[in-house]
DNA sequence: TTCTAAATGAAAATCATTTTCAATTAGGCG
DNA sequence: CGCCTAATTGAAAATGATTTTCATTTAGAA
Protein backbone atom coordinates (compact mmCIF):
# COMPACT_ATOMS: atom_id res chain seq x y z
CA UNK A 1 0.00 0.00 0.00
CA UNK A 2 3.75 2.05 0.09
CA UNK A 3 2.73 5.18 -2.42
CA UNK A 4 5.53 5.44 -5.11
CA UNK A 5 7.15 8.97 -3.77
CA UNK A 6 10.23 8.98 -2.79
CA UNK A 7 12.88 10.77 -3.86
CA UNK A 8 11.50 14.13 -2.95
CA UNK A 9 13.59 15.04 0.42
CA UNK A 10 16.09 18.23 0.87
CA UNK A 11 14.24 21.24 0.64
CA UNK A 12 10.91 20.11 2.02
CA UNK A 13 9.81 22.95 3.87
CA UNK A 14 6.63 24.07 2.91
CA UNK A 15 6.83 22.25 -0.30
CA UNK A 16 4.71 19.10 0.11
CA UNK A 17 3.55 19.84 -3.34
CA UNK A 18 6.30 19.35 -5.11
CA UNK A 19 6.00 15.44 -3.95
CA UNK A 20 2.04 15.22 -4.94
CA UNK A 21 1.06 15.51 -1.45
CA UNK A 22 -1.13 18.11 -0.85
CA UNK A 23 -0.18 21.26 1.39
CA UNK A 24 -2.18 21.55 4.27
CA UNK A 25 -2.29 22.89 7.73
CA UNK A 26 -1.34 20.05 9.78
CA UNK A 27 1.22 19.05 7.54
CA UNK A 28 2.80 22.55 8.34
CA UNK A 29 2.51 22.23 11.30
CA UNK A 30 4.47 19.27 11.48
CA UNK A 31 6.90 20.37 9.67
CA UNK A 32 7.16 23.88 11.61
CA UNK A 33 7.43 21.80 15.02
CA UNK A 34 10.24 20.02 13.96
CA UNK A 35 12.23 22.68 11.83
CA UNK A 36 12.17 24.65 15.51
CA UNK A 37 13.33 21.83 17.52
CA UNK A 38 16.87 20.53 17.47
CA UNK A 39 15.74 17.46 19.79
CA UNK A 40 14.12 14.04 18.76
CA UNK A 41 10.54 14.70 19.56
CA UNK A 42 8.18 12.02 20.48
CA UNK A 43 5.16 12.11 18.59
CA UNK A 44 3.49 13.06 21.58
CA UNK A 45 5.60 15.66 21.82
CA UNK A 46 5.25 16.73 18.16
CA UNK A 47 1.29 16.63 18.61
CA UNK A 48 1.39 19.45 21.55
CA UNK A 49 3.07 21.36 20.30
CA UNK A 50 1.23 21.70 16.82
CA UNK A 51 -1.72 21.90 19.15
CA UNK A 52 0.11 24.93 19.87
CA UNK A 53 -0.06 26.14 16.29
CA UNK A 54 -3.37 24.66 15.28
CA UNK A 55 -5.46 23.41 17.79
CA UNK A 56 -7.64 21.72 15.17
CA UNK A 57 -5.04 19.40 14.11
CA UNK A 58 -5.36 15.48 15.23
CA UNK A 59 -3.16 13.24 16.39
CA UNK A 60 -3.55 10.63 13.86
CA UNK A 61 -2.70 13.42 11.46
CA UNK A 62 0.21 13.96 13.47
CA UNK A 63 0.87 10.13 12.62
CA UNK A 64 0.55 10.46 9.17
CA UNK A 65 2.28 13.12 8.50
CA UNK A 66 5.43 11.59 10.09
CA UNK A 67 4.82 8.30 7.97
CA UNK A 68 5.00 10.45 4.99
CA UNK A 69 8.42 11.79 6.15
CA UNK A 70 9.90 9.11 6.94
CA UNK A 71 9.33 7.61 3.59
CA UNK A 72 10.39 10.53 2.15
CA UNK A 73 13.87 10.64 4.19
CA UNK A 74 12.87 14.17 5.17
CA UNK A 75 12.99 12.99 8.69
CA UNK A 76 14.41 10.11 11.01
CA UNK A 77 13.20 7.85 13.14
CA UNK A 78 14.71 6.55 15.96
CA UNK A 79 13.52 4.31 18.66
CA UNK A 80 15.52 4.07 22.00
CA UNK A 81 13.70 1.29 23.32
CA UNK A 82 11.61 3.47 25.43
CA UNK A 83 8.59 1.97 23.08
CA UNK A 84 7.64 5.07 21.26
CA UNK A 85 9.33 6.31 18.33
CA UNK A 86 11.64 9.37 17.88
CA UNK A 87 11.91 11.73 15.23
CA UNK A 88 14.46 13.88 14.14
CA UNK A 89 14.60 16.55 10.84
CA UNK A 90 17.22 14.95 8.52
CA UNK A 91 18.69 18.09 7.74
CA UNK A 92 18.64 20.10 11.25
CA UNK A 93 21.77 21.69 11.98
CA UNK A 94 23.35 18.51 13.08
CA UNK A 95 25.33 16.39 10.89
CA UNK A 96 25.39 12.54 11.18
CA UNK A 97 25.55 11.64 14.84
CA UNK A 98 25.44 8.40 17.03
CA UNK A 99 23.19 8.59 20.38
CA UNK A 100 24.21 7.47 23.78
CA UNK A 101 20.81 6.29 25.35
CA UNK A 102 20.82 6.75 29.41
CA UNK A 103 19.15 3.10 30.45
CA UNK A 104 18.16 5.21 33.67
CA UNK A 105 16.15 8.32 32.90
CA UNK A 106 16.05 7.73 29.30
CA UNK A 107 18.36 10.66 28.25
CA UNK A 108 19.59 10.94 25.05
CA UNK A 109 23.31 12.17 24.75
CA UNK A 110 24.27 12.73 21.10
CA UNK A 111 27.59 12.67 19.78
CA UNK A 112 29.25 13.29 16.73
CA UNK A 113 33.00 13.35 18.06
CA UNK A 114 35.13 9.62 17.29
CA UNK A 115 32.22 9.24 14.79
CA UNK A 116 34.26 9.86 11.62
CA UNK A 117 36.03 6.14 12.37
CA UNK A 118 33.19 4.53 13.01
CA UNK A 119 31.35 5.36 9.55
CA UNK A 120 34.48 4.54 8.14
CA UNK A 121 33.95 1.45 9.50
CA UNK A 122 30.58 0.84 9.26
CA UNK A 123 30.83 1.61 5.37
CA UNK A 124 33.77 -1.42 4.98
CA UNK A 125 31.57 -4.13 6.85
CA UNK A 126 28.49 -2.55 4.90
CA UNK A 127 30.37 -3.89 1.93
CA UNK A 128 31.74 -6.41 3.08
CA UNK A 129 28.12 -7.84 4.56
CA UNK A 130 25.75 -7.02 1.12
CA UNK A 131 28.50 -9.40 -0.62
CA UNK A 132 28.86 -12.13 1.08
CA UNK A 133 25.16 -12.12 2.11
CA UNK A 134 23.77 -10.60 -0.66
CA UNK A 135 22.11 -8.16 1.07
CA UNK A 136 21.30 -3.77 0.00
CA UNK A 137 22.54 -2.33 2.94
CA UNK A 138 20.81 0.86 3.39
CA UNK A 139 20.99 1.88 6.89
CA UNK A 140 22.37 1.01 10.31
CA UNK A 141 22.31 1.77 14.07
CA UNK A 142 25.03 2.15 16.37
CA UNK A 143 23.65 2.68 19.87
CA UNK A 144 25.41 2.52 23.30
CA UNK A 145 23.40 2.22 26.61
CA UNK A 146 24.26 3.01 29.83
CA UNK A 147 23.94 5.16 32.88
CA UNK A 148 24.40 9.07 32.80
CA UNK A 149 26.59 10.97 34.94
CA UNK A 150 22.88 11.52 36.75
CA UNK A 151 22.17 7.70 36.86
CA UNK A 152 25.38 5.95 37.95
CA UNK A 153 25.37 5.04 41.45
CA UNK A 154 28.79 6.34 42.40
CA UNK A 155 27.86 9.89 41.19
CA UNK A 156 29.23 12.71 42.80
CA UNK B 1 10.79 -2.41 42.02
CA UNK B 2 13.51 -4.15 40.43
CA UNK B 3 14.55 -7.15 42.54
CA UNK B 4 18.33 -7.26 43.41
CA UNK B 5 19.13 -10.10 42.28
CA UNK B 6 22.02 -9.58 39.25
CA UNK B 7 25.36 -11.46 39.15
CA UNK B 8 23.49 -14.95 38.80
CA UNK B 9 24.27 -15.56 34.84
CA UNK B 10 26.36 -18.63 33.60
CA UNK B 11 25.39 -22.30 34.82
CA UNK B 12 21.87 -21.11 34.73
CA UNK B 13 20.02 -24.45 33.25
CA UNK B 14 17.72 -25.95 36.25
CA UNK B 15 19.31 -23.69 38.46
CA UNK B 16 17.11 -20.85 39.32
CA UNK B 17 17.43 -21.65 43.18
CA UNK B 18 20.86 -20.31 43.24
CA UNK B 19 19.63 -16.88 42.07
CA UNK B 20 17.02 -17.07 44.91
CA UNK B 21 14.33 -17.74 42.54
CA UNK B 22 12.08 -20.55 42.86
CA UNK B 23 12.62 -23.20 40.77
CA UNK B 24 9.38 -23.55 38.99
CA UNK B 25 7.50 -25.74 35.65
CA UNK B 26 7.50 -22.43 33.85
CA UNK B 27 10.71 -21.49 34.25
CA UNK B 28 12.26 -24.32 33.60
CA UNK B 29 10.29 -24.77 30.20
CA UNK B 30 11.42 -21.35 29.46
CA UNK B 31 15.11 -22.12 29.69
CA UNK B 32 14.09 -25.69 28.04
CA UNK B 33 13.17 -23.78 24.95
CA UNK B 34 15.97 -21.49 25.15
CA UNK B 35 18.62 -24.29 25.18
CA UNK B 36 17.08 -25.78 22.66
CA UNK B 37 16.80 -23.29 20.04
CA UNK B 38 19.40 -21.13 18.33
CA UNK B 39 17.09 -18.71 17.22
CA UNK B 40 15.79 -15.60 18.15
CA UNK B 41 12.71 -16.14 19.44
CA UNK B 42 9.59 -14.04 20.02
CA UNK B 43 7.87 -14.13 23.24
CA UNK B 44 4.82 -15.85 20.98
CA UNK B 45 7.25 -18.18 19.31
CA UNK B 46 8.37 -19.14 23.26
CA UNK B 47 5.06 -19.40 24.29
CA UNK B 48 3.83 -21.88 21.88
CA UNK B 49 7.03 -24.15 22.37
CA UNK B 50 6.48 -23.94 26.00
CA UNK B 51 2.92 -25.47 25.29
CA UNK B 52 4.00 -27.82 23.77
CA UNK B 53 5.90 -29.20 26.53
CA UNK B 54 3.57 -28.35 29.38
CA UNK B 55 0.29 -26.67 28.63
CA UNK B 56 -0.43 -25.47 31.78
CA UNK B 57 2.01 -22.62 31.50
CA UNK B 58 0.42 -19.39 30.55
CA UNK B 59 1.76 -16.16 28.81
CA UNK B 60 2.06 -14.04 31.54
CA UNK B 61 4.51 -16.37 33.18
CA UNK B 62 6.48 -16.94 29.50
CA UNK B 63 7.40 -12.68 29.87
CA UNK B 64 7.51 -13.04 33.50
CA UNK B 65 10.56 -15.57 33.42
CA UNK B 66 12.39 -13.81 29.97
CA UNK B 67 12.13 -10.31 32.40
CA UNK B 68 14.23 -12.04 34.94
CA UNK B 69 16.46 -13.80 32.87
CA UNK B 70 17.30 -10.36 30.68
CA UNK B 71 17.49 -8.76 34.59
CA UNK B 72 20.10 -11.44 35.22
CA UNK B 73 21.67 -11.16 31.77
CA UNK B 74 21.29 -14.79 30.94
CA UNK B 75 19.27 -13.87 28.13
CA UNK B 76 19.62 -11.38 25.63
CA UNK B 77 16.35 -9.34 24.34
CA UNK B 78 16.47 -7.97 20.81
CA UNK B 79 15.17 -5.52 18.89
CA UNK B 80 14.54 -5.67 15.39
CA UNK B 81 11.93 -2.95 14.58
CA UNK B 82 8.70 -5.22 14.14
CA UNK B 83 7.37 -4.22 17.24
CA UNK B 84 8.19 -7.55 19.15
CA UNK B 85 11.23 -8.68 21.53
CA UNK B 86 13.13 -11.13 20.86
CA UNK B 87 14.97 -13.56 23.20
CA UNK B 88 18.45 -15.40 22.85
CA UNK B 89 19.90 -17.34 25.10
CA UNK B 90 23.56 -15.54 25.64
CA UNK B 91 25.68 -18.42 26.38
CA UNK B 92 24.16 -20.36 22.84
CA UNK B 93 26.85 -21.99 20.74
CA UNK B 94 26.97 -18.68 19.15
CA UNK B 95 29.86 -16.17 20.26
CA UNK B 96 29.16 -12.32 20.31
CA UNK B 97 27.45 -11.41 16.59
CA UNK B 98 25.37 -8.73 15.14
CA UNK B 99 22.31 -8.91 12.78
CA UNK B 100 21.45 -7.77 8.93
CA UNK B 101 17.84 -6.74 9.42
CA UNK B 102 15.84 -7.48 6.16
CA UNK B 103 13.11 -4.45 6.25
CA UNK B 104 11.17 -6.17 3.30
CA UNK B 105 10.48 -9.88 5.31
CA UNK B 106 11.75 -9.18 8.85
CA UNK B 107 14.68 -11.85 8.56
CA UNK B 108 17.17 -11.79 10.53
CA UNK B 109 21.25 -12.72 9.45
CA UNK B 110 23.41 -12.85 12.56
CA UNK B 111 26.78 -12.56 10.98
CA UNK B 112 30.07 -12.73 13.64
CA UNK B 113 32.97 -12.18 10.23
CA UNK B 114 34.11 -8.35 10.38
CA UNK B 115 33.39 -8.41 13.81
CA UNK B 116 36.50 -8.00 15.34
CA UNK B 117 37.21 -4.71 14.09
CA UNK B 118 33.49 -3.84 14.58
CA UNK B 119 34.26 -4.59 18.69
CA UNK B 120 37.36 -3.48 18.56
CA UNK B 121 36.09 0.12 17.37
CA UNK B 122 33.06 -0.40 19.72
CA UNK B 123 35.31 -0.71 22.57
CA UNK B 124 37.46 2.07 22.39
CA UNK B 125 34.86 4.76 21.32
CA UNK B 126 33.53 3.29 24.63
CA UNK B 127 36.00 4.36 26.46
CA UNK B 128 36.32 7.83 24.50
CA UNK B 129 32.20 8.15 25.37
CA UNK B 130 32.04 6.95 28.79
CA UNK B 131 34.99 9.74 29.47
CA UNK B 132 33.68 12.87 28.29
CA UNK B 133 30.04 12.36 28.65
CA UNK B 134 30.81 10.88 31.99
CA UNK B 135 28.35 7.84 31.55
CA UNK B 136 28.95 4.35 32.30
CA UNK B 137 28.49 2.42 29.23
CA UNK B 138 27.19 -1.16 29.43
CA UNK B 139 26.14 -2.09 26.42
CA UNK B 140 25.89 -1.13 22.33
CA UNK B 141 23.63 -2.06 19.66
CA UNK B 142 25.31 -2.57 15.84
CA UNK B 143 22.52 -3.21 13.72
CA UNK B 144 22.53 -3.44 9.60
CA UNK B 145 19.06 -2.80 7.55
CA UNK B 146 18.76 -3.56 4.26
CA UNK B 147 16.74 -5.91 1.55
CA UNK B 148 18.16 -9.45 1.44
CA UNK B 149 18.45 -11.38 -1.69
CA UNK B 150 14.85 -12.20 -1.76
CA UNK B 151 13.62 -9.11 -0.96
CA UNK B 152 15.81 -7.03 -3.62
CA UNK B 153 14.39 -5.70 -6.49
CA UNK B 154 16.92 -6.86 -8.69
CA UNK B 155 16.50 -10.31 -7.44
CA UNK B 156 17.73 -13.04 -9.73
C1' DT C 1 3.91 -31.52 57.65
C1' DT C 2 3.19 -26.73 58.14
C1' DC C 3 3.38 -22.13 56.76
C1' DT C 4 4.30 -18.04 54.11
C1' DA C 5 6.25 -15.39 50.64
C1' DA C 6 6.80 -16.18 45.96
C1' DA C 7 4.76 -17.56 41.81
C1' DT C 8 0.95 -18.38 38.90
C1' DG C 9 -2.94 -17.87 35.25
C1' DA C 10 -6.94 -15.48 33.61
C1' DA C 11 -8.73 -11.46 32.73
C1' DA C 12 -8.46 -6.64 32.62
C1' DA C 13 -5.63 -2.67 31.85
C1' DT C 14 -2.13 -0.03 29.23
C1' DC C 15 -0.52 2.48 25.66
C1' DA C 16 1.57 3.53 21.30
C1' DT C 17 0.10 3.05 16.91
C1' DT C 18 -3.17 1.90 13.09
C1' DT C 19 -7.52 1.48 10.93
C1' DT C 20 -12.18 2.75 9.80
C1' DC C 21 -15.31 5.82 8.02
C1' DA C 22 -18.01 9.62 7.16
C1' DA C 23 -17.13 14.52 6.55
C1' DT C 24 -14.00 18.06 4.78
C1' DT C 25 -10.84 20.25 1.58
C1' DA C 26 -6.87 21.23 -1.81
C1' DG C 27 -6.18 22.41 -6.06
C1' DG C 28 -6.62 20.97 -11.22
C1' DC C 29 -9.95 22.13 -14.61
C1' DG C 30 -12.96 24.64 -16.77
C1' DC D 1 -14.00 32.36 -9.75
C1' DG D 2 -16.65 28.25 -8.63
C1' DC D 3 -16.89 22.86 -9.44
C1' DC D 4 -15.62 18.42 -8.67
C1' DT D 5 -13.13 14.54 -7.01
C1' DA D 6 -9.57 12.21 -4.99
C1' DA D 7 -6.82 13.16 -1.15
C1' DT D 8 -6.98 14.37 3.54
C1' DT D 9 -8.86 14.75 7.87
C1' DG D 10 -10.43 13.83 12.92
C1' DA D 11 -12.93 10.98 16.11
C1' DA D 12 -13.57 6.82 17.61
C1' DA D 13 -12.74 2.08 17.45
C1' DA D 14 -9.42 -1.54 16.71
C1' DT D 15 -5.01 -3.59 17.31
C1' DG D 16 -1.43 -6.01 19.49
C1' DA D 17 2.37 -6.48 22.42
C1' DT D 18 3.18 -6.13 27.07
C1' DT D 19 1.92 -5.23 31.99
C1' DT D 20 -0.95 -5.22 35.93
C1' DT D 21 -4.37 -6.99 39.09
C1' DC D 22 -5.92 -10.29 42.08
C1' DA D 23 -7.42 -14.37 43.98
C1' DT D 24 -5.43 -19.01 44.05
C1' DT D 25 -1.63 -22.24 44.14
C1' DT D 26 2.89 -23.84 45.38
C1' DA D 27 8.06 -24.19 46.42
C1' DG D 28 10.81 -24.98 49.81
C1' DA D 29 12.57 -23.28 54.49
C1' DA D 30 11.56 -24.46 59.14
Amino acid sequence: MKKERSGCGKKFHGKFRGCGYKRTAGREAVMDVLSQSREHLSVDEIYTKVRAINPDIGLTTVYRTLEILNTMAVVTKFDFGDKRARYELKESGKGHHHHLVCTGCGRIVDYDDFINEEIKLLKETEKKLSKKYNFRIDDHLIQFYGLCRECKPDKE
